[in-house]
DNA sequence: CTGAAAGCGCTTACAG
DNA sequence: CTGAAAGCGCTTACAG
């Protein structure tokens, strides 16, 4: 008892029969190829209206269309970096037609591998990538293959790719001489994650600024998942308490200010902080938190023009790196008043 | 001066030819048939090594093969629900083997369509959508299609799909009576997009609550991009100043914070404030906010496993309606003390 | 301007 | 346990 063709998705011919056509003829009319005659084009767009035709992307893809897809993948998309990389990336592939496969891969090196691979086999056209590791065999490897890839925030050390990032040491510069300016003398540096190339950068351009002041450094370098508190609770009891901290990201940032909640060490009071990224919430907190702001959305749309170019062949020979800047948010966590 | 096939992808009639054999078996041994001798595999997969075969899966997908991949479309990533309930069924459906593509709508119900469509014409094998509106057109033509839908803390209502969604008047009547315990008698409630049936809820099971007290109901209806601070302003210069708020999302929590702030109104001392959503900043602010909180990563995994049965064609003839508890987390904006 | 043929890389029957 | 044939729904040449 089924009807015979409302069951059953239509396809190209069937469009074709309807309008008392060839299969071409459909398909240049869907593809607006102009040797079409528009007494025809209008009984094609006709029986495709009738029979709620869609082309089969599937089908499109396997006689080596591109895909209009691309791949993202980042470790996180609850950190609000990532997700505010990835809206501008969806938003910005969007505009061009293109369409964004999500995945996250928690941090861990063997997901991103098997992602990366999946989204090679779709295959998508092009991927945008914030690695897990700056070194990677499997990104050798993936950087090294025909799909192109653009990285962002993190360039693959281990490889060539086109990559987008911010400028971590002139950032961070920007936030330790703010603190030099407020006449703070024991600058300590908070960072995790120090695997990260980003991340130290921004310790060592911390490190410059304090030395080339003869100031004393104080590094707290946590490691992966190693509790914040404790290492608050020991860096301020110790000899070399510091009167400013300069925190390498949004994530440890939020960490250090809840540690120092619960010591009673008052921000802004007891203590002085300048964050690296700038989550909107960081206004909310009392004092506001100074922080190094960067162009997050912008380097979502570069990242998708860089790797646009390359799908279309267009690409320099050489890898593009895109440096953008970064700017110095001044609330009152540094110091300074309201 | 081309290679002839380290150019190009390895496909599977090359592996067949590689290892001496037909097409069928190598088609089997990937797919893990139990009919393969185990040398005949042993030589297969030596070959695919040797080539670097990947199976394309655009092909596969033209076999009628499902796609092993799901849509997921929310309004905004950068809205920390909807990124953890990304990051939820990112990693629900990996688990899976299933791929995710994530759309997002931006809010806007032209796009969301558009959404849809492309991934309908994928195909993917499901869809989990937090829809924009909760009647639409199109969604009642999209829930009436071939591809499962599962709704996210928005059912449709003008159509009938799987859906997960919070316990909304549970959750607000546990904001309200717990300001009620307090022994205030001004509760105002603020609310924007009350064009979702969500917020409509909270919003009426404020009312209620208040009405059976017979305390005055102040209710504060933001409309679409409506500033929330004049709103705020003339409300605490009315006769109707409250004693505590309750607000009914996140976003809209956010910025009676910051109009409360600029109003110099404060927090846990002039007004009391319980919020619905509680994102993780909420503990960072002074006082921290209470808030009733969803169960967010719980929700992504029932619309996935819900999805799943569908794709299975598992699913109960009728369409499951999950709704889970949301609980309330005191903390001092609701004047308990810390 | 239009169409018949061949093929993209797989898999599902159908034979052995 | 293995393979040759046919087909999934499109598009790219190649003819007219």
């Amino acid at each position: 008892m089924r009807r015979p063709s409302s069951n059953r998705k239509a396809t190209l011919v069937d469009v074709a029969k309807a309008a008392g056509v060839g299969p071409m003829t459909v398909s240049r009319t869907i593809n607006e190829h102009p040797y079409v005659s528009e007494a025809t084009a209008k009984r094609v767009r006709a029986a495709i209206r009738k029979l709620g035709y869609r082309p089969n992307l599937a089908a499109r893809m396997l006689t080596g269309q591109f895909s209009k897809s691309i791949g993202l993948i980042v470790p996180d998309v609850a950190d609000p970096f990532f997700s505010i990389v990835s809206r501008a990336v969806q938003q910005a592939a969007r505009k061009a037609g293109y369409t964004v496969w999500l995945a996250v891969s928690d941090g861990d090196p063997a997901t991103e591998k098997a992602e990366i691979e999946q989204m090679t086999n779709h295959p998508v056209d092009g991927i945008v990538l914030a690695p897990v590791h700056s070194r990677a065999r499997h990104l050798t490897v993936a950087a090294a293959g025909a799909i192109p890839i653009v990285t962002i925030d993190r360039p693959i050390e281990s490889a060539s790719t086109d990559s987008v990032e911010v400028g971590n040491q002139a950032g961070a510069r920007l936030a330790v001489e703010h603190l030099r300016n407020h006449q703070y003398r024991r600058i300590a540096c908070v960072a995790n994650d120090f695997h990260l190339r980003s991340i130290r950068l921004r310790v060592s351009a911390y490190e410059e600024c304090v030395r080339r002041e003869k100031l004393p450094i104080t590094k707290v370098i946590l490691e992966h998942d190693e509790e914040v508190l404790p290492a608050m609770r020991s860096l301020f009891r110790s000899r070399r308490r510091p009167d400013a901290l300069f925190v390498t990201n949004n994530v440890c940032t939020v960490q250090v200010i809840q540690a120092l909640q619960i010591l009673g060490i008052q921000l802004g009071k007891d203590i002085a902080l300048v964050g690296f990224d700038d989550p909107d919430f960081f206004t909310l907190l009392r004092p506001p938190i100074t922080a190094v702001r960067q162009p997050i959305t912008e380097m979502g749309q570069h990242a998708i023009s860089l790797l646009f170019a390359r799908i279309r062949g267009e690409g320099p020979a050489a890898h593009a790196r895109v440096t953008l800047p970064a700017e110095l948010i001044v609330r009152e966590s540094c110091g300074c008043s309201g």
